[in-house]
DNA sequence: TCACCAATTGCGAACCATTCGCTGGAAGAA
DNA sequence: TTCTTCCAGCGAATGGTTCGCAATTGGTGA
């Protein structure tokens, strides 16, 4: 939990209360996909004075630093989520909007195929899937 | 050309020359990706008047009737695309921005194996895959 | 051909996530 | 403890997109 205070400050960043507040309350909901505004309300739970722009410039340092992945999800807003999970991509339900994971393994060489076709090197992007979970198909019959 | 009026009226639409006008923008530019702002442009070329708000309405009926296709290329606008061309995806370059496409082949079996993994029923959204493309690669050797 | 009515346009304001500019304040090195 | 530089809070600005409403017009029925 430390760990990214401590990765903050070996790059000089300075650990300030705020940016604390900020990573424990991105701990505290390992596997979701919060947006910018779910990071606020979570942290004003315990922190009520953190200010919207503080914690928009702080995510943005995180992406930048590697502790965190910033997500479009397909809406209009973005989503954040701790890196260091297993490497995964998302299918998004446009009925519902439940997001799901897909294994990085179910894409199998098309990473590689796409780089040969297209000369270019693909980044560790997620990549976004849409379409309709099951239980919204199940609902339509 | 008129195809897409036709389909219009077809759907109980009515034909201005508004639409008309917008049609005909995107017919002029048949394989670019055109955001909202690109079709106004063009459309004011011949029809100084046309509205943007007309034009973002316009656009999603386009999309609703199926002639044209919204793709979300990770930007923070939507770019359109006339829909009846090969089924493709794009590769953005996060470094210059160029768009290039990706047969929808080179996918394999990747959305059947995606629906069996997760259960969805995955959608004829296009997907976006993101990277450096080969002249920025160069450049930064 | 004409009149009528719902669909459509134009316009400006509203929206809303995100970013910016600025000033006071605090982290951390010396 | 001091000093410097980075950071937080605040409110305003941004920019793509949507909305509300009044005026206009396409297309149908007479």
């Amino acid at each position: 939990m430390v760990e990214g205070a401590d990765n903050l400050r070996r790059r000089g960043r300075r650990l300030t209360p705020q940016r604390r507040a900020i990573w424990e309350a991105l701990l505290a909901e390992p596997h979701e996909h919060l947006s910018a505004e779910d990071v606020v309300a979570r942290v004003r739970e315990r922190s009520p004075n953190v200010n919207t722009s503080t914690v928009y410039r702080t995510l943005e340092i995180f992406v930048h630093d590697g502790l965190l992945l910033r997500t479009d999800l397909g809406g209009d807003r973005a989503y954040y989520e701790l890196a260091g999970e297993h490497r995964h991509h998302h299918v998004i339900c446009e009925r519902c909007g439940t997001v799901t994971h897909v294994h990085d393994e179910t894409l199998g060489d098309l990473r590689t195929r796409i780089e040969r076709d297209t000369g270019y090197r693909l980044s560790d992007r997620e990549i976004s899937f849409f379409g309709t979970c099951s239980s919204c198909l199940r609902a339509s019959d």
